[in-house]
DNA sequence: GCCCAGGGAATCG
DNA sequence: CGATTCCATGGG
């Protein structure tokens, strides 16, 4: 892909990419709006960034990044060397994804932190956005790291550390006790993210299921946002009615292998209609 | 199988 | 405005 260095920042041009419809469509709560409102801060793992969009010439600008960031943190990231153009024709075989995909044509899978993701998506249960926002905040500000411009996601030892009277102040709820559950599986390696990522689907789903308050939706999710496991299909209850409205008698063959990116247009298409 | 947990947002009357 | 509904999982 072709990018430009410019003082300390890195330009780059790329198609299929929208930062609204990719870093606020539900897949991540970390990222927020700038009051410019031409792009985005947010963190993946220790790395803080700003990114923006040029409204003259459509250019991404990756503010104080070097070119080394870039190449190895932010590619990977928002998945810009996989072709969503390719993958949004296969899907438009089917008249229902076709829609969904010149809906919101924009939205790319992001290549999140395993643990960040599983954490966030135990918080998202049974929630809604803005205050799945309001909680990760918190346990970002109150456990995380302060860096300059943020705060990081907490590590499992950290979280481990606490008891549940120290996690109330993130204001989770009944969730608290199934982030504390995770945090300490993790750490003590009786749950392995980096193994259940290579698993077969059907064992990760088994393992990632061991941790309390971890079930169907909450795995599938961990497995697509956190390990890129872009054959994973997280049903919630917006996927429910696309699935009732829509495909009674099952999924296209067209999104076979890449049903949860698929997903992501169909989440993005019903919730918007 | 059924209800509730803990809370804020969205929707309704 | 207040009342009701929404939401994914586990435990009683």
């Amino acid at each position: 892909m072709e990018y430009l260095i410019k003082d300390k920042d890195i330009w780059f041009k790329q198609k299929d990419f929208s930062l609204s419809e990719t870093l606020d469509c539900g897949q991540s709560f970390r990222w927020t709006p700038l009051l410019a409102g031409n792009g985005y801060k947010g963190f993946f793992g220790e790395n803080a960034l700003t990114i923006t969009k040029n409204s003259d010439d459509d250019y991404f600008v990756l503010h104080n990044q070097s070119e080394e960031q870039f190449l190895n943190i932010w590619v990977e990231y928002f998945d810009l060397n996989t072709d969503y153009k390719i993958l949004k024709e296969t899907f438009s075989d089917d008249e229902i994804l076709k829609k969904a995909c010149a809906f919101a044509g924009g939205i790319r899978l992001l290549k999140q932190d395993k643990w960040e993701a599983l954490c966030s998506f135990i918080i998202s249960q049974n929630n809604n956005i803005p205050r799945i926002k309001g909680i990760i905040n918190r346990i970002c500000e109150e456990f995380g790291i302060h860096k300059k411009d943020g705060f990081t996601f907490p590590s499992p030892e950290k979280i481990s550390s606490l008891t549940l009277d120290e996690l109330a102040s993130i204001r989770s709820g009944f969730r608290a006790r199934y982030i504390l559950d995770a945090a300490k599986k993790i750490t003590s390696g009786e749950i392995n993210l980096e193994d259940i990522s290579n698993m077969e689907l059907p064992q990760a789903r088994i393992e990632l299921m061991k941790i309390c308050g971890v079930g169907a939706k909450v795995a599938e999710c961990a497995l697509l946002y956190g390990m890129y496991r872009v054959e994973a299909f997280p049903i919630d209850v917006w996927i429910k009615r696309v699935l009732a409205n829509y495909y009674p008698q099952g999924l296209p063959e067209c999104i076979k292998g890449y049903e949860g990116i698929a997903q992501q247009y169909l989440f993005h298409y019903i919730r918007n209609l």
